[in-house]
RNA sequence: GCGGGUGUGGCGGAAUUGGUAGACGCGACGGACUCAAAAUCCGUUUCUGGCGACAGAGUGUCGGUUCGAGUCCGACCACCCGCACCA
């Protein structure tokens, strides 16, 4: 028999769909709607493997649904703006469009190779005019409505290239390109008033029920909400003069203040500035912080250390007790108020610093079983839990009270005396979207020497980047470029300067799933198309996503709401985020990175393919071309073809989890794709492709394969449903396993209860391997005499009297042990199982002389012979 | 440091959520077909002992609950991920 071929079968089925337009979405019908995305791919170059397990999820997604009568919206557009493209423009004197474009050009070409029912036509790019003109408007929309904000803010700045440089580009300190120690500089910034929905995004998430929990998880500790006080200290010098300063500090533990034993402040703090012009030793301290650099790394290494202000805080509610104030190096002077109150006792830090500075330690909270003055703290800090078990020792009106207690106590008593105030506080911070940079949206702004901060009218909206730019000088091409940036003022008339500022391109993406509703609308999104597919029902991608693209997209969604363009606020109803895709890692002697198609396997080793010098094999890791542990999909689907190679990347290893590429893997799902093949080849040879009635009666045989395949059927539906697709490929495998026994059973000339039997269950794995095996599936289809689109067909449906048998087998323990196995009728009751169960013979050897004292009969799983 | 997760054959992984551990695939071994190879097909494949039927052990470790534990509870070990001076 010949073999499948799918290099000539591919692109026939490929160009059918396409020519049927088989997956254009429609909004018409009485179909309900499914939107499945994937996280749209940043136009590198070419797709790898990555992208072809995390497009396929999506296209088995796709499929599946249309099959289960959905109106499916399944779009792709091109993350396309970005610093990369730059990089290429310096590197090899390509305009970034250009080479932005050609990759597109080949991106397209490869994913429409890999048979993905993507509707074409609503393909967008964001380095599209058409696409971010309406980013523009959605930015002046959301200034009106004080969602934007223009404040300074530190940036790190590269001296020699002169431009603001992402964090990603600062190594140890210093430029990637340049090599020059990075400055922080302090720069207007354009940002989006993202902490405003701190609350509403942190509750947002508790209806997120279809989103990984993990990632609601880091969600909530990147929005990092406390709940605590602010209240403010009087300030007196060494001889106990009153300041007209106040200090201010946050905390979540004021129910420790009789604990406190200094206070310490940020070395940025206007205190600590004030207290430097005066102290030398402050002014060196304050010095010394700067230079010690931003580097969480440095940070970390740093010692705690501080420096005595000469000033003390009067204790809220003690005369006479003075707190030392310190400027600490471990105070944020980006968190509350940049200043803290010190309770060593209970905290590790805080405790460091007082036995460094030799400050009391003085216990606060303590269990209640124990004598309060028993109680002392030795080089770990005291942690206390909330509860019933703790209360309050050694603070005056707060002594023996519970924790909360003495919160709420503490609160009423600073609010009453009018000092501070209870306040939720947040770690998120405002998104900054400023970048100094070419390749990207160009901020919609004027600034006029007169007027100010204007918006540039809609009227004259889209801002198009221009084309002629040069990338031979350091710095913005923007800013460089002879004209572009001149403009009159649409206010007053005069001259003035555009933005040369262009999006963080987080701001491309965080808006692109709701374009794709409507992409080609003269609005950012058509109102009834918006509200029509929105939201995205099933939102797959990296886990590397989890914070900021995801949280920015959830932020644009109420940004978006507030201005009118969505009736959704959660742009993802539900989410899955897809493992990685490894390969092992080789290196040559001289300890060089190589390529898997640089070595070959065999007995003696991995060896150079060419040199046959020997190759030491490294740890599984993600695909990366650093590492050059890289497969390249093109070649892949030049060797086995697009349907192996989709079958390949769902099997085995569960979507969320990291699998391993190997060619082994890839060969043993192509003898798949030929082994169904044949087996549909023996099934048409044998039952014709003529109509085929039901049977009035089966034959024992014939009804056990009709069972297996509505049993693989039911099965295989829960699976997809519940994105395990390795369990649904394991399951067509054992249908077509037993419908392969099946044949060689039905022998030559089958009955008419085979044919027919014969027929469903290639009929059922075809329809099942379908959305992951399209093409392979659509040849099988017309092979058993279909004239039809299996992309056009109904998923098939389940017959639910053949799921139940018509006897059960259950497995017999003598105390615990498994000692055999029996088959009863289906309907058996608990007394004849059990009958049945001591009537067994290996049950009775295994009970022996015992005496049986118990049998627990659960019928249709086991039953268990308690003996002795 | 804080938070979360994972641990099952040579490997990827199943196990109806407390009920026959190892489905399915990969790899390996044996056999058939072939002059030969490829391809294909049929077996075997958790470990130990035994020719065998069979017996014993077994889901990171130790303990507990239960007629029954990979699954639940407690303690520990190992690895992975996220956040990280957040007051």
């Amino acid at each position: 028999m010949e073999r499948y071929n799918p290099h000539s079968v591919e692109p026939y089925w490929q160009n059918l769909w396409c020519e049927k337009r088989c997956f254009a979405a429609l909004e018409d019908g009485d179909k309900p709607k499914y939107y499945v995305l994937e996280m749209f791919p940043y136009p590198s170059g070419r797709i790898h493997i990555g992208h072809l397990r995390n497009y396929t999820m999506g296209d088995v997604i796709a499929r599946y649904k249309r099959a289960r009568g959905f109106n499916v919206l399944h779009p792709m557009g091109w993350d396309a703006f970005g610093l990369p493209a730059e990089n290429a423009a310096i590197e090899r004197g390509i305009h970034p469009s250009e080479w932005t474009g050609r990759n597109i050009a080949t991106m397209r070409r490869q994913f429409k190779s890999i048979g993905l029912a993507i509707d074409w036509e609503r393909e967008i790019a964001t380095c599209d005019p058409s696409y971010y003109r309406h980013e523009q408007e959605m930015f002046i929309d959301f200034l009106a409505a004080g969602l934007v904000e223009r404040k300074v803010s530190a940036v790190n700045w590269d001296p020699v290239e002169n431009t603001v440089l992402a964090n990603e580009q600062v190594i140890d300190g210093r430029g990637w390109r340049s090599g020059a120690p990075v400055e922080k500089r302090e720069l207007a910034q354009w940002f989006f008033k993202i902490s405003d929905f701190a609350e509403d995004l942190l509750h947002g998430l508790d209806r997120l029920k279809h989103w990984p929990e993990k990632v609601r998880l880091m969600q909530k500790n990147w929005i990092g909400r406390s709940d605590g006080m602010q209240f403010s200290f009087v300030l007196e010098d060494g001889e106990g003069n009153a300041l007209d300063d106040r200090l201010s500090v946050y905390t979540t533990r004021h129910d420790t203040i009789f604990g406190a034993s200094f206070c310490a402040l940020a070395a940025e703090h206007p205190i600590v500035a004030k207290a430097a012009r005066t102290s030398p030793e402050v002014a060196q301290f304050v010095r010394d912080c700067a230079a010690l650099g931003t580097s969480e790394e440095a940070i970390e290494r740093a010692q705690k250390k501080g420096v005595a202000l000469g000033l003390y805080a009067l204790h809220p509610f003690r005369d006479g007790v003075r707190i030392p104030l310190f400027s600490a190096n471990f105070v944020l002077m980006t968190y509350g108020t940049g200043a803290i109150f010190g309770c060593p006792a209970h905290d590790q830090r805080d405790l460091d610093f007082a036995r460094h500075y030799g400050l009391p330690v003085i216990p606060v909270v303590a269990p209640r079983d124990v004598a309060p003055e028993t109680v002392s703290v030795g080089r770990e800090a005291l942690t206390v839990q909330d509860g019933d078990a703790v209360c309050m020792i050694n603070s005056d009106f707060l002594s023996g009270l519970g924790v909360a207690e003495a919160k709420r106590q503490v609160a009423r008593r600073m609010e009453d005396a009018g000092i501070g105030e209870r306040m939720v506080k947040y770690r998120l911070r405002d998104w900054g979207i400023s970048r100094q940079r070419y390749w990207g949206c160009p901020i919609p702004i004027i600034h006029c020497p007169t007027c100010g901060v204007v918006p540039v009218p809609r009227a004259d909206l889209p801002v198009i980047l221009p084309d002629d730019v040069t990338f031979d000088q350091p710095g913005n091409p923007l800013e460089c470029h002879r004209d572009w940036k001149h403009v009159v003022c649409p206010s007053c008339g005069g001259p003035a300067e555009r933005e040369t500022d262009t999006f963080d391109t987080f701001v491309d993406s965080s808006w692109h799933f709701a374009r794709f509703c409507s992409p080609r609308s003269d609005r950012p999104v058509d109102r009834d198309a918006g509200a029509y597919w929105m939201p995205v029902d099933r939102y797959i991608g990296g886990v590397e996503h989890a914070i900021l693209h995801l949280l920015y997209s959830r932020f644009f969604a109420r940004a978006m709401r507030r201005a009118g363009h969505l009736t959704v606020d959660e742009p993802f109803a539900g989410l899955f985020t897809q493992g990685m895709v490894c390969h092992e890692t080789y290196k040559d002697a001289s300890g060089n990175w190589l390529y898997p198609h640089e070595v070959v396997k065999d007995a003696q080793g991995a060896r150079h393919t060419k040199t046959g010098e020997a190759v030491s094999v490294g740890p599984i890791e993600a695909m990366s071309k650093s590492k050059r542990n890289v497969v390249d999909c093109e070649e892949m689907l030049a060797e086995f073809g697009a349907d192996t190679l989709r079958w390949f990347v769902l099997s085995d290893t569960p979507p969320e989890r990291d699998m391993e590429w190997s060619s082994a893997g890839a060969q043993g799902a192509a003898r798949f794709i030929q082994r169904l093949w044949r087996l549909v080849g023996d099934i048409a040879a044998r039952v014709g492709t003529g109509a085929r009635r039901e049977s009035a009666s089966f034959g024992a045989p014939a009804l056990d394969l009709r069972r297996a395949a509505h049993r693989a059927l039911d099965a295989v539906t829960k699976d997809i449903e519940n994105l395990r697709f390795n369990r649904a490929i394991a399951r067509i495998h054992e249908l077509v396993n037993v419908t392969a026994q099946a044949v060689r059973d039905a022998g030559e000339d089958p009955s008419p209860d085979w044919c027919f039997a014969l027929c469903e269950a290639g009929e059922f794995v075809i329809a099942m391997a379908f959305p992951v095996i399209p093409h392979l599936a659509e040849e099988c289809w017309r092979m058993l005499g279909h004239d039809t689109l299996l992309a056009n067909v109904a998923w098939p449906k389940v017959d639910p009297s053949l799921l139940v048998d018509k006897t059960m087998t259950l497995a017999v323990q003598i105390n615990g042990r498994r000692r055999d196995e029996i088959t009863v009728a289906r309907q058996a009751g608990r007394k004849d199982i059990e009958v049945a169960a001591l009537a067994s013979g290996k049950a009775r050897r295994a009970i022996g002389n015992k005496t049986v004292r118990k049998v627990i009969v659960i019928p249709g799983q086991i039953v268990n012979i308690v003996a002795s």
